[in-house]
DNA sequence: TCTGGGGTCCTAGGACCC
DNA sequence: TCTGGGGTCCTAGGACCC
């Protein structure tokens, strides 16, 4: 048995909880850049904002309907997930944190009415934190999952399910023939695991709801679709196929990437961005305790544009798996010279770190050629612990440019919130 | 003028091995 | 007319998630 808690229109909660005078007002909080709605109020999917509409074209909301838009302030939205995320464990043994607002709970062995359960933590985290959140449970995860969704929309339009359902969902407390009938008010499309694409080839075949889904032969899906759909099947139908992860697995792939606040055509603005990424990457390496083999460099202009389009990525191996900032920056700078060509208008450039292994692992080497000095990887601890202690950019690499409006490629950030529980000069101050 | 960022898993097909 | 059997590894592409 599982619990899935996910928090309300998480961003834009956050950002409430500070700014209350948004309560009852559509609010939208925008991508990177400030480009398309990434959360939105249900006041604000009410004026039928899309779920990643670009905000030039929903902008003159903010006069005709008062439309408020912020942009992301990732570092607020981290720290009130770990709180949220410390009183949903409580719910149960054991707790999967599957993204920043949601998290599924084991509720084996858990005693008692779960229903009610579901609704104290979920009064607790409303309480203490300020996120409403609601509260799915069911057999299999993807059974949460879907409750979950019950729950919400249960509570955001009254009518579409049975009332005792909003807020909290416990499909496993149902009886057969009431399970059915809330499985045939949900859209196929609302199961985990049910994309666009699957969820219109699922209608061609007169596939409509998540009971139809869960009716059908999980062979036939198999031979049809594929294994990860037969599982979703299965799962609705009860039997458990995608198990708890307790700890997060160490990441195969890290990525940096960004599009950028104003067109970029010359090597050094770039070279400065990609400095930047492949830093900023390398971090996230060490920080999981990894090694990487290859270094991906992408830039490209915007496809949205009409001008020349420009793609290139390309693959540096490294002569050993690596972890160091310096190495890491310069293949990303010499990939970089490798694919730039001048002339066009770039809108977005990236890094990956492939290949990734265990900084444990040491592959031995017939080499005549001095060694990895261990010296580096002291001084990668102390500008970690440095940029850890003093805030992010105290140590920087020098290629990666002088921090402020002079770089070109920094990204757009127009109505950025104070980082009210990260920063000490934006703490809230309480006066008598 | 203006359109995010970061991941995972699965499959099919080709190259190659003995 | 008729050309084995069993396997691994790699990559690209497609699908999904938040």
């Amino acid at each position: 048995m599982y619990a899935l808690v996910d928090g309300n229109n998480f961003y834009v909660s956050c950002e409430r909880v500070f700014r209350p005078s948004l309560v009852g007002h559509p609010v939208v909080v925008l991508s990177n850049n400030d480009g398309c709605a990434i959360a939105r109020s249900n006041e604000a999917k009410a004026l039928g904002i899309a779920m990643g509409a670009p905000w030039f074209e929903i902008a003159h909301l903010a006069e005709s309907a008062g439309l408020v838009a912020l942009s992301a302030n990732f570092a607020l939205y981290g720290d009130m997930s770990d709180r949220m995320m410390s009183l949903a464990a409580g719910l149960g043994p054991g707790q999967e944190i599957y993204s920043i607002d949601e998290s599924f709970i084991d509720l084996d062995g858990v005693r008692g009415c779960l229903t009610q359960r579901g609704h104290k933590v979920r009064e607790r985290i409303l309480d203490w934190i300020g996120i409403p959140c609601c509260v799915g449970i069911g057999v299999t995860k993807t059974l949460a999952k879907l409750a979950n969704h019950i729950a919400k929309t249960a509570e955001r339009k009254p009518g579409s399910y049975p009332e005792h359902l909003a807020l909290v969902c416990n499909l496993a407390a149902l009886t057969p023939p009431a399970l059915q009938e809330v499985l045939a008010a949900t859209e196929v499309r609302e199961v985990w695991g049910v994309g666009r694409r699957i969820a219109a080839q699922l209608k061609e075949s007169g596939i409509h709801s998540a009971l139809d889904l869960a009716r059908l032969d999980p062979a036939m899906v198999r031979r049809r679709w594929s294994v990860v759909l037969e599982r979703t099947v299965r799962e609705l139908q009860g039997l458990a196929c995608i198990e708890l992860e307790l700890a997060p697995a160490r990441k195969q792939e890290i990525a940096c990437t960004r599009s950028f606040g104003h067109p970029v055509t010359h090597l050094a603005d770039l070279g400065e961005a990609v400095t930047e990424f492949a830093s900023r990457a390398a971090h996230k390496l060490r920080a999981q305790g990894s090694l990487a083999g290859q270094v991906l460099v992408f830039i490209r202009t915007s496809p949205f544009r009409p001008q020349a389009q420009f793609s290139r990525s390309i693959i540096t191996p490294l002569r050993r798996p690596s972890a160091d900032t310096g190495v890491i920056v310069a293949a990303a700078l010499s990939s970089l010279r490798a694919i730039y060509r001048p002339g066009y208008h770039l809108a977005r450039a990236g890094i990956m770190l492939l290949e990734l292994q265990p900084n444990t692992v040491l592959q031995g080497e017939l080499d005549l050629q001095e060694g990895a000095a261990p010296q580096r990887t002291r001084l990668m601890t102390t500008i970690d612990d440095l940029n850890q202690r003093y805030g992010r950019g105290t140590v920087i690499m020098a290629s990666a440019g002088l921090a402020g409006d002079r770089r070109a490629w920094t990204m757009k950030q127009e109505r950025r919130t104070p980082g009210y529980t990260t920063c000490w000069a934006d703490m809230p101050v309480v006066r008598a």
